[in-house]
DNA sequence: AATGAATGAGGATTCATTCAT
DNA sequence: GATGAATGAATCCTCATTCAT
């Protein structure tokens, strides 16, 4: 008779490769257009081992999407404690570890799983906003203050509106996702553009 | 008790009343979370009557979000061609237009759907692409390159990167779309600033 | 303005276009998949208009399977009153009649239809048999009978099975509506091969 | 409160009792007015269940009368390879194994079901075609060209068309499908009448 | 009388969830 | 724990029938 195999394993791992197949999944489709069983099979698991792990769909998907974002942040938020970097650098180095850490990860999905599903889902909203959104703009704030009372902004102003700096990040993902296929953007010049935009000019008029 | 009318209408009117209420509808919940049930209640009409005008529920969301944009652009264009006018008030003009035919408008909603179900939808994708995208950065190309060449940008390179423009009309849209509910973003402030940083001052090369 | 013809026509005659409309179309697909739009359109009217001549689908179809059949009998019936024409010729008259009247006409998919759609239409199966059936068998028993007593039959017994004479006829509407496209069968051989078995050699053995 | 038993069996037995169920329901009502419902209520299982088997109500349809007649065949044909069995005889036990298996079971609806639906299942009427028609024509041909040289048929031309055979047996699915309710048709007296006239006398040549 | 837009009951199919093994 | 067959609620879509014009 032939065996079936039913795979134990520890069940931190389980649940992590549980997760990570909902995410491609809800990536490539959205909440709704994914079964519960294509996340199973990605999983290389049986439709009730998902049971197991999470109560039922709509909870997998809000610890998915709660649990995937957290540690962007803790970098950006440590180099900013050291006042003698200045803003621009900062900022550039928020941008690099947007484009490696989301960008060019499955995690650029992110974005639009959220725009989409975040009527229907509004802890998640909630979570983000409150997790990252803030945290974000905390920081962002501060470094922002702390430029313009150096002279380092063209516009001061910016300082008030630290969106204005996410903006270009947002585009980037944005174009990825839906017009990367029919035209390249190159998002090191649209960075670099809005940084030279932003602040002074680094060795300024000498 | 409710009578149940039989009303007969325009079609041309009867199409557009579907097609609000599907827009609606589809801004709300998404595509897959809304049941064409939804969709005739909403336009007060009953379930068989959507069918009379569009043939199944993809149709119906593919003319829909293809339907709502054309006009958008065109106020826009025609201002380009004026060449006195400065480049700066070309784009605080864009934003204006922006912030009442979209930002304040149901066709806010329109880019969550469109980045929601894009990939289920290219068909829809590749008309933005094509609609609006590309006539869209054609037009800011054209307006960049002759601030540039007027001196009116603070950072020429910036005409190489028209996506960059239309950076904060996006990230007013996600905001509004997913946080405004936690927090006002002032999306005044946010264009003026963006404006401020990325022009040189009006009466600048006195 | 354009105007919708409204063509009035004599009732009786638009009941009879319905009918062949409908019948077109029932022989084609059968009741269950033939919609009432289809008949109106086949008749070259709006659906409306059909049930201003019927009350509903189940009724078209049961009048119009009743009217369709009832002609074909009284030609063979006269002829049998003449005792002097052989069984033989009766016989064979009655297959070319079937023939031309049934197997060459669309009504050769009528068997299809009230065998098929018998056991949902108790009425119109009931109605060929009390029309048709009885009438047909009687006639074949008189003749069969007169047949045996003047030793036209090579088997007497057949005058008790008057069934048997119409098998043949039963086979060729049956590989019409199936197999004819497939392998073509020769029906006048069929029923010429059946006669001369069926009776005894015109001239005899002289 | 009858128990929602969530029984699980043998998937080959649970395909075979989900057959079961569709051919009466299909023989009853044919297959448009038969609900997928009604196939799962009479195999005693949920609507679902049944979707696991078969992946439409087409294809449930198409394999189903497929499947349904293949072993008829193979009796008679073994029979046939004797050369010294009289044809008579073969033909006698032809008509005796049609009665036992075709027209004494649920099978003898098949006929109805093949020629009602077969227009709008071309696959069907071919499959028939294919493996029944051609083949009993094929084993009847032999015999009856054997016959006729042994002189045992009265009229050798009926070898030309061995259709001639199946007729009774057509006639008799027929009215006991349409008719048998108003009037019984003694099969065997049809039978043996037909095979009376068809061969010569068993002790005929003496 | 004729039309065809409007209605809504009905039926095929899907898929989240359960549970016997 | 793991499995996947079984369940049935939910949703798309069709089409017989009605009725305002």
């Amino acid at each position: 008779m032939a065996e079936k195999k039913r795979e134990k394993r520890d069940p931190e791992q389980r649940r992590a490769e549980i997760l990570a197949a909902a995410f491609a999944c809800f990536a490539e489709r959205g909440f709704a257009a994914t079964r519960m069983e294509d996340v199973a099979t990605r999983a290389r698991i049986a439709k009730g081992t998902v049971y197991l792990h999470f109560p039922d769909k709509e909870r997998l998907f809000i610890e998915l999407v709660s649990g995937i974002a957290s540690p962007i942040l803790g970098e950006v938020g440590s180099v900013v404690l050291n006042e003698t970097i200045p803003a621009r650098s900062v900022v550039s180095m928020f941008y690099s570890l947007f484009k490696r850490q989301v960008l060019e990860t499955e995690r650029r999905h992110l974005l639009r799983l959220i725009l989409a599903e975040g009527p229907m889902f509004p802890v998640v909203t909630e979570f983000y906003y409150r997790e990252i959104i803030t945290k974000g703009l905390s920081i962002l704030r501060t470094v922002l203050a702390r430029a313009a009372a150096r002279g380092e902004l063209r516009n001061p102003a910016v300082a008030d509106v630290p969106q204005l700096v996410m903006a270009p990040a947002l585009m980037s993902i944005v174009w990825a996702t839906l017009f990367e296929g029919y035209e390249h953007l190159d998002t090191e010049k649209l960075f670099d553009a809005f940084l030279d935009t932003l602040f002074v000019a680094e060795g300024g008029t000498i």
